[in-house]
DNA sequence: TTACAGCCTCCTCCTAAGGGGAGAGTCAAG
DNA sequence: CTTGACTCTCCCCTTAGGAGGAGGCTGTAA
């Protein structure tokens, strides 16, 4: 499927996959004439980078994490990283509380 | 006191300071000769904001919720805010919560 | 063949919160 | 008088993640 298609399928802008592509997210596209040509397996990775940037992952952190053996994406390795990912959200939780101290004694320092 | 002073004292850079001023942040200070003359008032509103900034709020934020009375920092208003801020990062834990469930679908999606 | 939707590249712009540095003025001390 | 420490304004740059649009191809359906 062209780009537009890909767009719709994924919930991603036709802007954003073209940079995602520009970045090295992905790997480029095979072409029809000119045109960006998708396949399912592009069609998958996207739909996990889009779920991906949704749970605060930033493309660098995904640009690492997404690697290739012999053009296939190797999940394995993204696996792993989610794993981490959840011990991040986990210590997030830890910094809002900290914070949430730090906001109550700021609030009874102001006393009119 | 001159704004390097006032840098020191509330650990602001001297480029923050002047920023703050220029998107109206703070109030124009006094001027002796051409050089920014700051007082203690100042310094606490200041040392406010950074410690609002360590909170995750963000300047516009503060923007709307400092407010001046005759040129004095209507410090009420900022107490309200502070009580709504509080709300907010509880909401965040639960936002976090939910990534961690969605996060935990799409790990049991990859099953290579 | 022609209309028109879709795609291409390239360029500029946006937010947030300043940082770096140029070039110039100023102030006090030695 | 000069030196050094401060300060001034002005302008460009940064990260992240694209959005918007210009100008120009391409592809296909009538």
């Amino acid at each position: 499927m062209y780009i537009g298609e890909a767009s719709k399928r994924t919930g991603l802008s036709i802007k954003a996959i073209r940079f995602y592509e520009e970045i090295g997210l992905i790997q480029n596209p095979d072409r029809i004439g000119k045109y960006r040509f998708y396949k399912e397996n592009d069609i998958e990775l996207l739909i996990l980078i889009k779920e991906a940037k949704e749970l605060g992952i930033t493309l660098s952190q995904l640009k690492d994490v997404i690697t290739y053996n012999d053009d296939k994406v190797n999940w394995s390795s993204i696996k792993v990283f989610l794993a981490k990912q959840r011990v991040q959200l986990l210590n997030q939780i830890d910094d809002i509380n900290k914070k949430i101290d730090m906001l109550n004694k700021c609030y009874d320092q102001i006393h009119p």
